[in-house]
DNA sequence: GCTACATGCTCTAGTGACTAGAGGAGCAAG
DNA sequence: CTTGCTCCTCTAGTCACTAGAGCATGTAGC
């Protein structure tokens, strides 16, 4: 017989913490899994894929929101997957987004740094970059 | 007579929202400014630059922390500036961090949207990867 | 002076996505 | 049988705001 996979064994296999897999639980991310004897929850193969899913789909930096669309796609395989689509279409434009902008912010955080010639603040460039948004190398954020 | 500077024009002028500038009070960011008779804030030209310096650095992804440490450097000119310095050379690396996961990241979404070609769901790319981190063409996240 | 209406005030509560802690029960090993 | 680990529920805290209620004040047109 199987043994059965306990929310700690769940958190171990998926990667997700064991409050966390609670807190999905409690915003309907994941089904209410059967209980033992005992009051303890007890998962499924399928659970476990859900959250390590649902784990992924999180660090690729998708919110709660576009998951649960994403899961509801996943149940229902004869949709169009044009929703599905155009979620990642619109996260890939997010980050790349997010690349340009963190990009001008390496080169003005490199100018403050070779800056600041060690002396006092009156002459630090951190501090007068930082005042000065015109002093700026990509002033454009 | 220079004509006194509303919270409101405080806002136009720091790019800083006006429930923004009043939280930055509470939580001891920015001095509580002089009111006028009818107890409204009025704010100096002082107080605008703080602001976008705050502003500025929080578009840089500094926390209030920081930019607590970094005010209080700038009030006090005399210092070292091996603080701020050092605030910035670790916000430096964390930002090249971030630029290569999401470079990472970006592969993976336009992986999955270029694998997508508009059937079912069944066949989506962008589920089956995010379902299944061993398709990932960057694991290491 | 009167009437709109914008802007200001304080205070409380909500957001997202968890995380931490209290206080207690269940369970396996020695 | 006791020790210690995992589990349970529940509440509250985190960060940096944001939203809204319910008032007071200021300003522009008539």
């Amino acid at each position: 017989m199987l043994k059965e996979i306990s929310i700690g064994e769940a958190a171990k296999r998926s990667g997700v913490k064991v409050p966390t897999i609670r807190y999905y639980e409690q915003i309907g991310l994941l089904a209410a899994p059967a209980r033992t004897d005992g009051n303890r929850r007890h998962y499924e193969d399928t659970d476990i894929r859900r959250l390590a899913f649902i784990r992924h789909a999180r660090e690729l930096g998708f919110e709660i929101d576009a998951i649960r669309t994403l899961l509801h796609l996943q149940d229902d395989p004869n949709q169009p997957c044009e929703t599905a689509d155009g979620i990642a279409n619109a996260r890939l434009v997010e980050v790349e987004q997010r690349i340009r902008s963190l990009n001008a912010l390496k080169a003005e955080l490199e100018l403050m740094v070779e800056g600041c010639r060690h002396g006092k603040v009156g002459e630090c460039r951190v501090i007068e970059i930082l005042a000065d948004h015109g002093k700026c190398a990509h002033p454009h954020h």
